[in-house]
DNA sequence: TGAATATATACGCTAATACGTATATTTCAA
DNA sequence: TTGAAATATACGTATTAGCGTATATATTCA
């Protein structure tokens, strides 16, 4: 299973989504990041200017895997890689 | 084909990279994203600080996609969706 | 329902993005 | 080689994340 994530909104959704399947508080991912537990609050709220490293922070603490690959509907660039 | 990415440093890699393979410009990127050159400078460059909405921002102008899974090597979850 | 737990906010502070504008540097082709 | 195009930096400004610390609101459950 795999969601696709594309706004800091659904980042956002998707993380706290992750984080209840593994029965975490905020405040539990928040120390396993290393930040504090409004840091994951706002996060998880969607905020846009959330750093880039807290949300890859989050991914690694929840042991989850970022993929990133040509769109779909993008027939017009097949090789993109 | 699709790219693994687990930190700034790697997101900014393969911004680079995908917006090379479409031929594009900092400038030319920048501009469909409605920020300065120098922003997807510093974004390629793995700034950790950068906002999230900067990488969704390049992410859709490269009509790129990303997809969260569950880590391959973390047995112990099977169902975290 | 009442208390314990969890989440959203707040204040003062520091740091750093991104902005506009501009330029120093590096890269690359004629 | 050189000159244009591309990329990395710079300066001053405005804005805001995230910090420590703390608390107002939920939310959960015995």
């Amino acid at each position: 299973m795999s969601d696709l994530v594309r706004s800091p909104r659904m980042a956002g959704d998707l993380v706290r989504k992750a984080r209840k399947t593994r029965g975490w508080s905020q405040t539990e991912l928040a120390s396993r990041m290393n930040v504090r537990q409004a840091t994951v609050s706002k996060l998880e709220a969607g905020e846009p200017a959330t750093r880039m490293e807290v949300f890859f922070d989050a991914l690694t603490a929840l042991k989850l895997e970022l993929v990133v690959s040509k769109r779909g509907s993008d027939a017009d660039f097949a090789d993109l890689f």
